[in-house]
DNA sequence: AAGCCATAGTGGTCCGACCACTCCGGTCGT
DNA sequence: ACGACCGGAGTGGTCGGACCACTATGGCTT
């Protein structure tokens, strides 16, 4: 007689796996309140503690939140959600792959900007003005480099792609840019931070794609190509 | 007195970002070893089960790996490593979203493509048309699919972004694709794509970065194109 | 010298207990 | 009748200990 278990890999990652089909098959949907521990525990024929490992496994992976007190919930399963962790990749990432992390973001950033610049609307530019007018209006380098993380992040949004959006936003985490930027922005590469946002704005404003990706890419890529600089 | 734990977050949340830091901080290597489940949980105050479940979290994440009987050891922390559970997002996404990953890989695998042309060596040349070859010559749509992943896979390898590789590998897991092409190439694009695929080598043996991009870009959007006709 | 094997050490699993928090329903006062 | 209060039940969070499964090492046998 064949066993009901083929066991293959640890319980924890059988149930990792399981949950996950669950969610995949459609047999959880986004938002709806899992068993309890102790219930899923009993269902898969493992122990609590096990279960608890598989939980919190997915918990950080940003399909699972766990409220205590309350329960189990599957996240809404945005691309926000799931893409939390790309923050990880770029706040362990160091040397030769910062630079690879910063071509990466060059060439979904100057994509992201021309689809924003064909897309955008007067509202969503009314915001993006408002951190460039925040930005050119302070000296506090944390002001700063909070309302750049806006500017960025409300063009990303506006170019329709909520996937590339997250990804950008782990690419631009605070602790990422602080450490790339610390040593940029001291060379007195305010100004011309400043001109390459301007001339964002511009091609956003005359809904210019072509231009609105040069101008994306130049603006990266001054970073990059500093940073290359700075490597052994 | 200020007390010494100033307890924000879980105990376990706070020991993945103790573990963090010591890599982000230069204390753990690529490849070390580090203490026993035990030791690190006696170290940070807490249980062995609040310690487990911070070290699975790390290892899903790919930053750690547990070696039954032999300890847990920081990984080489490569774009491969921690990239791993991008195809998480890949594998859990439906319906819009997979229009938006799509998007996002003709976006990468236009550009991946267009490096490769100009960087390509002949070796690596020779393995791209290895897989080119191999997927013609057979019908089996299970070779076809693994030939064809390892013919894009090689391209982007050439393009020397080990960070846009692993991305692009998430991008077209066997899951991913299985479920995307499934219906895509049951309408006899199997012709269409072969002339793609011979697009894509023309360019590359000719070292043409625009016509790789074209070329690579057209080949994905096809996909793309169908995919939102098939969305309510 | 080569191979084998007992053993210590490690991660993997399980159990049971208790704590901290949330939620809900009943109770009390107004 | 209404609202604030409060208690208990249920849930996730933490802990400690026990045992199992596997690995690696060093001494022993051949």
């Amino acid at each position: 007689m064949d066993e009901p278990a083929p066991q293959k890999g640890t319980v924890t990652q059988r149930a990792i796996e399981r949950i996950k089909a669950m969610i995949r098959e459609g047999r959880l949907e986004p938002g709806q309140r899992l068993p309890t521990e102790r219930d899923l525990a009993a269902q898969l024929g493992i122990s609590r503690s096990s279960m608890r490992e598989a939980i919190r496994a997915l918990t950080v992976l940003g399909v699972l939140e766990a409220r205590h007190g309350s329960g189990i919930y599957v996240t809404q399963l945005e691309a926000g959600d799931l893409l939390e962790t790309f923050g990880v990749v770029a706040d362990l990432s160091r040397g030769q792959r910062l630079v690879e992390l910063l071509e990466l973001r060059r060439i979904l950033e100057s994509t992201a900007t021309a689809l924003a610049a064909a897309r955008i609307t007067p509202d969503q530019l009314a915001e993006v003005e408002k951190h460039l007018a925040a930005m050119n209006a302070t000296d506090d380098p944390e002001q700063i480099l909070a309302h750049d993380l806006a500017f960025h992040r409300e063009i990303a949004a506006a170019a329709g792609n909520d996937t590339m959006a997250a990804i950008l936003e782990g690419l631009s985490s605070r602790t990422f840019r602080a450490r790339v930027w610390r040593g940029y922005q001291e060379e007195g590469a305010f100004e011309r931070t400043r001109r390459e946002h301007a001339a964002i704005h511009r091609a956003l404003v005359a809904h210019d794609p072509e231009a609105a990706r040069a101008a994306a890419a130049a603006h990266v890529g001054e970073v990059e190509e500093w940073l290359r600089t700075q490597l052994p």
